[in-house]
RNA sequence: GCCCAUGUGGCGGAAUUGGUAGACGCAGCAGACUCAAAAUCUGCCAUUCGCAAGGGUGUGAAGGUUCGAUUCCUUUCGUGGGCACCA
């Protein structure tokens, strides 16, 4: 009886299903334990090799704690709204509810093939209304409430009108600008009442720049835009200011930072986070514009230009006797009015390129150094010194005040400024200047500074800012980088605000009115000046409703909490549910998500969490990062203007474009001409230039996409090795968290491996193989370890050793000869959270009459693997000479004495005493001579 | 550019806290079985010198700490991911 992968697995999948062997239940008196993935994005090419990575880690890890005696919570669902279904759709007239519907079955209808153990009846659609409802009923939460800053908590913003009401403008503590009395409160009107709300609102709507393409009449992604014109088409891309949603997450910017440490992710994605987060100490300073120099009209009309004042935010105050320079942004408001005639041509040339720039493209290509001088000096506070005000693209509008105090001779990017634009250098760290480079130490003493002078710069920051709040020129303050999270799409294909516009104010909807659904059209596009699609259908504008739509991580930011309870009508979760299942425990996914997604989530738990909404403020208690299965693509060389493609050791002799070709057509790198000229019409009379008889592909790793034509299909290798293989191939690829290209080649192996199983079970000619004999210490000893090894291995997460600590164990049992029920059954056990098919037909081979995904954890017993004797190694001065077998209760001077004694290491000593022997006990010997 | 990760045979990778580098698998080579093939089994398999015994070199590169470094430190190069409207 041979292995037959195909009916095992269907057979095993079919009695799963009808006993409802994965159906969860949110009571039991088994500790609970949740495991997610991170749902997929339903894309049209369907699951590549690639997203079964984490779900296989998760399924097995689920299965593993099943078996050790808990209620695990396993569910999967989709993330079904987003920007490629509707790209997808504007391309092929069809709807993405449609296509969206049909791509989520095809996921479906993989991942069971693949066997894993998730309760369907649990499955969460971002996409459905019945799940959206709860989307925005939360957006209504974070609208209708405020973050306290004594409270450092979200809370309703009726409590924030009563501070209004009682205390006025001061009574929220938070907004400069709100210095007004309870009594000016009660006398605003609505609109104006609502403005100032709108100002402490978790969910708020106000200007931001977006990418705005005139030809094509649309909004773009970052992703849709290249080299600064737009992906499709190649237009004219440049920052247009609109009416913006966006969550107030700087508010939790702290507890964010906080929560990291009550977590287990790994230190790195934690250090993404506060990287993302960006907090900084340092100072705002305030520099005071001079009348132009002489020479130059003054531009400003009545000495006005006199009192303006430039605010900068630097975290290096101790620098400031080497200011050499101040420098904007470009977006900065009071560029246009310091301007002096002179420059205005050039500042608006500047300003005009400066548009058409990214914000990735103006902080990465530093070489490239831009600016424009404005025309106007600033005073250095403290020693009057007139400093030059120049505008730059790598000073950036979003963050600190947008400017910056420039510093040459400690900041690399002033200092190259500066040198470009011939700006004098001023020298404040004597000899840790060198006059070719910054250097941004903070260990110098600093010069020519004044009240600062001797000093450490890094005390002189403490000193300086005392001096800069005692002088009334500026204040201590704590910066993040993070801004606000822009949360509102100008697209079709994602969840509707439940917002009205009335005279410029912001209604929310009801909730009973909720779901504000989606309104169905056959045909959308662009709605007018940039507005979304919803824009352009007249019952929904007439409604006033807003027209944009809200991101693609606004279902995902509390998904889940859905899975908890996904059926309940009258809440987002039941909270005696989430009480029950509480943070997710372990979650897996890629570290792509490390800053957007998980920073998303954990705000919008932190806020339900104040809210009293839900029991806990961090969603996720673990987090295992997934590498990323890359793509390793293939091309062929075709000769310019012809259909004559020539083999990659000869490209060089011609003029030739690189096509991407099917991996699936290539035998390594040997081309298959004959699929190839099948492959499409254009080919059909290719013709070849070899290398050696062959044709040669060129290779290079990219990421998986349908476009690159680099793609594996799961499905065809679960029908080519079965569901098992398959599982323990992805494992087996390597580390869960390393991220490698994928190569199909070694398949065959683990496929042999469970082959190699079976036989240990049936023979494939006399049947029946195993036998119910007592097991020897040899066999014991040979569960024992690999008990020990997969249990600590499943444990963290290392799945391929894991893998091939089965290898071992199988080759060993097949060394020994043992057939043995008494062991067989146990291995049994460990296998099927890996490979749950073969191991419950052959379970049920041994007769037993429950299932394997219940059955008892082994228990790993010591006593088997005692050791008396060690072959330790011997290394004299380092290098490993011999082996001697010791007892593994000698002690030092006992072993100095054997090993001295040896024939090898008396040759090695050439009759010299040794200086030094260093034994570690269990591990080895080192003579040092 | 900034942030994070990573670099070990022909290939994927292994190596508790620094302690025998290359487990396990793929590919390859040789052999057994077979009319033959498949399947299966046995052996070899970093590199270099050597008939062998044995020795030299070797974990991206260069330094350092240590009795001992793939592991720790410094510098440097390559690759992958993220950088706020892809999800």
């Amino acid at each position: 009886m041979e292995y037959n992968y195909k009916d095992i697995e269907s057979k095993w999948q079919r009695n799963w299903s009808e006993r409802n062997t994965y159906r969860v239940s949110n009571q039991s008196e088994k500790p609970k334990f949740y495991v997610l993935d991170m749902f997929p994005y339903p894309s049209g090419a369907g699951l590549h090799v690639g997203h079964p990575l984490g779900y296989i880690a998760s399924d097995i890890y689920s299965r593993y704690k099943r078996l050790k005696g808990f209620n695990v919570l396993h569910p999967m669902g989709f993330d079904s709204f987003g920007l490629p279904a509707e790209q997808y759709a504007i391309e092929t007239g069809q709807h993405p509810s449609a296509t969206t519907e049909k791509n989520i079955e095809t996921f479906k209808k993989q991942l069971d093939k693949i066997g894993f153990c998730y309760d369907w009846e649990r499955e969460v659609r971002t996409s459905n209304s019945d799940y959206y409802k709860w989307t925005q009923w939360i957006f209504l939460q974070l609208f209708n409430c405020w973050f306290n800053p004594v409270n450092k908590k979200a809370e309703s913003i009726n409590t924030l009108i009563l501070l209004f009401e009682t205390k006025g403008g001061h009574g929220a503590g938070k907004h400069e600008a709100d210095q007004f009395s309870a009594e000016e409160w009660k006398l605003y009107s609505l609109a104006k009442q609502q403005e100032i709300l709108m100002n402490y609102r978790l969910a708020f709507s106000a200007y931001g720049d977006v990418n705005w393409c005139e030809v094509l009449g649309t909004v773009l992604a970052n992703d849709e835009v290249v080299n600064g014109v737009s992906e499709r088409g190649g237009h004219p891309v440049i920052k247009k200011k609109m009416h913006q949603w966006y969550l107030r997450i700087t508010d939790y910017a702290d507890r964010l930072l906080d929560g990291l440490n009550t977590v287990d992710f790994s230190d790195s994605m934690k250090e993404m986070q506060r990287n993302w987060i960006g907090k900084s100490e340092g100072c705002e300073m305030i520099f005071s514009l001079t009348p132009a120099t002489a020479g130059t009209p003054n531009p400003s009309p009545k000495g006005e230009g006199s009192e303006k004042t430039i605010k900068v935010y630097t975290t290096r105050p101790d620098t400031i006797f080497g200011v050499d320079f101040l420098v904007l942004a470009p977006e900065h408001e009071l560029v246009n009015q310091i301007t002096t005639e002179e420059q205005r041509k050039n500042i608006d040339d500047y300003l005009t390129y400066v548009k058409s720039r990214s914000d990735r493209e103006r902080m990465s290509e530093v070489k490239q150094i831009t600016g424009c001088f404005t025309g106007a000096y600033a005073e250095n506070p403290f020693n009057g010194k007139q400093i030059p005000v120049w505008i730059a693209e790598y000073v950036l509008a979003g963050y600190g005040t947008g400017a910056i105090m420039a510093v040459p001779c400690g900041d690399q990017r002033d200092f190259l400024f500066a040198q470009h634009f011939n700006i004098p250098i001023t020298n404040i760290i004597g000899e840790h200047f060198n006059g070719k480079e910054a250097n941004s130490t903070k260990d110098a003493t600093l010069h020519h500074s004044d009240f600062l002078d001797g000093l450490l710069m890094k005390d002189a920051i403490k000193v300086a800012i005392e001096k800069i709040e005692a002088e009334g020129l500026g204040k201590r303050k704590v910066n993040f980088k993070m801004r606000d999270a822009g949360f509102s799409r100008q697209r079709y294909w994602g969840e509707p605000f439940p917002i009205k516009w009335e005279d410029g104010v912001a209604i929310a909807l009801n909730e009973t009115q909720l779901p504000l659904e989606l309104p169905h059209v056959e045909k959308y596009g662009p709605g007018p000046e940039g507005e979304g699609p919803l824009a352009n259908i007249a019952e929904w504008k007439n409604q006033q409703l807003e027209t944009s739509t809200m991101p693609g991580y606004a279902g995902s930011s509390w998904y889940f909490l859905r899975y908890m309870d996904p059926h309940n009508t009258t809440t987002f979760c039941d909270r005696k549910i989430s009480d029950y299942w509480r943070q997710v425990d372990v979650y897996i996914g890629g570290t792509e998500h490390a800053v957007g997604h998980l920073l998303y989530s954990r705000l919008w738990t932190k806020v339900l969490y104040d809210l009293d909404l839900i029991g806990f403020d961090e969603p996720f208690k673990m987090l295992v990062n997934q590498g990323m299965i890359q793509g390793s693509s293939r091309f062929v060389y075709r000769i310019k203007g012809t259909q004559t493609f020539v083999s990659f050791g000869l490209k060089n002799k011609y003029e030739v474009d690189e096509l991407h070709v099917d991996v699936n057509m290539v035998d390594g790198i040997d081309l298959d001409m004959e699929a190839f000229k099948k492959w499409k019409p254009d080919f059909t009379n290719a013709d070849f230039i070899l290398e050696e008889g062959k044709y040669h592909c060129g290779i290079e790793v990219e990421k998986m996409s349908k476009s690159k034509f680099n793609t594996v299909n799961p499905d065809d290798l679960v029908l080519k090795y079965g569901a098992d293989t398959f599982r323990m191939y992805e494992m087996f690829l390597g580390p869960i968290e390393q991220s490698k290209p994928w190569d199909t080649k070694g398949i065959e192996g683990v496929h042999r491996f469970l082959r190699k199983l079976w036989r240990l079970f049936n023979d494939d000619l006399k049947g029946k193989d195993w036998n119910e004999e007592k097991a020897n210490d040899a066999e014991f000893k040979v569960l024992h370890k690999t008990i020990k090894k997969i249990e600590s291995d499943t444990e963290q997460f290392s799945f391929n050793t894991a893998v091939s600590a089965f290898m071992v164990c199988v080759n060993e049992l097949g060394d020994l000869k043992c057939h043995k029920k008494e062991i067989l059954e146990k291995l049994l056990i460990l296998l099927t959270p890996y490979a749950p098919h073969i191991s419950e037909e052959l379970w049920y081979q041994l007769g037993n009459k429950e299932s394997i995904l219940d059955a008892a954890y082994p228990v790993f017993e010591e006593k088997y693997l005692v050791e008396t004797n060690k072959e330790y190694p011997v290394s004299i001065n380092g290098k490993v000479r011999t082996n001697i077998n010791i007892d593994l209760s000698a002690q030092q001077p006992e072993v100095e004495q054997i090993v001295l004694g040896n024939e090898i290491v008396q040759k090695w000593l050439e009759g010299k005493a040794p200086k030094k022997i260093i034994f570690v006990k269990g591990k080895m010997v080192n003579v040092v001579i």
